[in-house]
DNA sequence: CTGGTATTGCAATTTCAATTGCAAATTTTG
DNA sequence: CAAAATTTGCAATTGAAATTGCAATACCAG
């Protein structure tokens, strides 16, 4: 599991440490905390989005976690702060020391499309993503996925795509992994497949997605190695993770970013490449020739 | 008007370093305006400390002014705005998003290990998507989208994924849009379904796929107007693409990125959104009720 | 299945920040 | 140097956002 998160922040009001990474004092006030149900929905909100947490005003937040405005005060209550505005400034205080250390600041474009503010935000995702992972954590988890039998790599609807990622260049570069980008009944035997030695690898952002996290428990109790990529460093799915990898999601309209996803991907394949590398080279230098034969690129 | 401090006063801030990126566009309509002595003080708060100034209240700011409330708002009506709300809108728009990331890079610089060189290659390769497309393309590619009869999204490989978010989150949101990752027959098929206005987007990064050059070729000869994402200026592509969007797509290993394609999909789809809002909102709350019908998320 | 408890949503209320009218003070100009 | 014009500060007003009381709903235990 991760290796983050100090003791010393009680459920009290921690107003210390402002250099500590990411919104674990909120995690922290999360664990000892059982909120009901809507209220979860807003917190998740909260840790989700912290740039838009960090300014947007009741309403907003309330949208976003489909949810009642007062419901928004009261998880702030239940919480331990005095209403909305007080938990904003315990965010504010918190996030934005880490987004600007001093006052550089790149001058950009006139115009402000949408590209803009999604590449923007996307460097920003990137950069936490940064912050959030502990290089321990990364190593471990690589070292893991080398020494894998086999791997099987999960991810639904967005996140399909860099569960599709992973599994493409993994096996191009000769790992023994596919993709389960399907639910239902391709899920239970993609699954079942599974057992010691073997790796599964999660990745789920949002919402859990209920199928998902039934299957990984599921491979967990077969002695399958559960490897997580998640925005969320609690719940289910972070208690059965050997290894747990943290990525802002953040996205700028109504759905999630997995730009960050996909990098953290990339550093994984990275590492797996590094790892066996004569395995890599032969296989891709057969792939390359078989790309040639088959005539699939023009120049 | 004109007498003591007239012209230089308001283009010049003593203590802010002129050499340093800063809030230029404030800068600028500080240059046509000469502020009276107080609200120049409100401005000279603003530019120090753009980060106080895009959350903090009236009070604060003109506490740090040493200057009564009205003040300040007085100040931004002067420099246009509406009020002071309209300004700080402005600035964080303008300031918060745009972040510098050099000193994040700085500090984890030293050991680095595959995420660290993943993450880094890939803010870099977004920074410079930043400035490879101009505001006039990338509005013009989303009108263009936003009027299609019909969307393709040819992508294979790695590429896939990027194509598969976007129609993903596209169809989400209400458009008529499908994917295409597959070769051979599958691609015939696709591509022999459009015509006048119908759009392909292609995505083709890395060398050239034969197939896919062809199909689009062929649906641009049919009537279909082609929309290229590349990381190539010139091409056989770029010949036929009515929009073309540039990104840079370097990788860490021997495998290409496509991160910043992803994050310029993400532009597009918020592009898309504001284009339609009211399809947008209605076919988001309709998927909203079949998940929790289908209890697809746990929560 | 039923009664009790906890949670949520709605709407009224309260609170607080932003703005503006007006008078005092400052600056400018003849 | 004095009168006019501009700017500023104070205090009242406006407006909007956050909070809370209450009823409806969902959840849970027996």
């Amino acid at each position: 599991m991760s290796s983050s998160t100090p003791e010393e922040a009680p459920a009290t009001h921690p107003r210390l440490d402002p250099t500590g990474p990411g919104l674990d004092w909120l995690d922290d006030i999360l664990g000892d905390t059982a909120l009901p149900r809507a209220q979860n929905r807003v917190a998740d909100v909260i840790i989700r989005n912290p740039q838009l947490a960090s300014y947007a005003e009741i309403a907003e937040i309330a949208a976003h976690a489909e949810v009642n405005n007062s419901t928004v005060v009261r998880t702030a209550q239940t919480l331990g702060f005095h209403g909305w505005p007080d938990l904003q400034r315990e965010l504010r205080s918190r996030y934005l020391v880490k987004i600007s250390t001093e006052d550089t600041l790149v001058q950009h474009g006139e115009h402000s499309t949408p590209l803009t503010a999604a590449l923007t935000r996307d460097i920003e995702n990137l950069r936490l993503t940064l912050d959030a992972n502990s290089a321990e954590d990364v190593e471990a988890t690589i070292a893991t996925l080398a020494a894998a039998k086999s791997i099987l790599v999960v991810g639904h609807g967005s996140y399909a795509a860099p569960a599709s990622v992973m599994a493409h260049l993994g096996s191009t570069m000769g790992y023994p992994i596919s993709l389960e980008s399907r639910a239902g009944v391709h899920l239970v035997t993609s699954t079942n497949t599974l057992g010691p030695g073997d790796v599964m690898v999660v990745i789920n952002i949002w919402r859990s997605i209920g199928q998902m996290i039934v299957a990984a428990e599921a491979a967990h109790r077969a002695g399958a190695t559960i490897i997580a990529i998640s925005d969320m460093r609690r719940g289910r799915l972070a208690t059965i993770a050997e290894h747990l990898l943290v990525v802002p999601s953040e996205g700028i309209a109504f759905f999630q970013s997995v730009t960050a996803t996909t990098s953290v991907v990339y550093g994984l394949l990275a590492g797996m490449q590094a790892a066996h590398p004569e395995r890599s080279r032969e296989t891709i230098r057969r792939s390359q020739q078989l790309w040639k034969e088959l005539g699939v690129h023009l120049d």
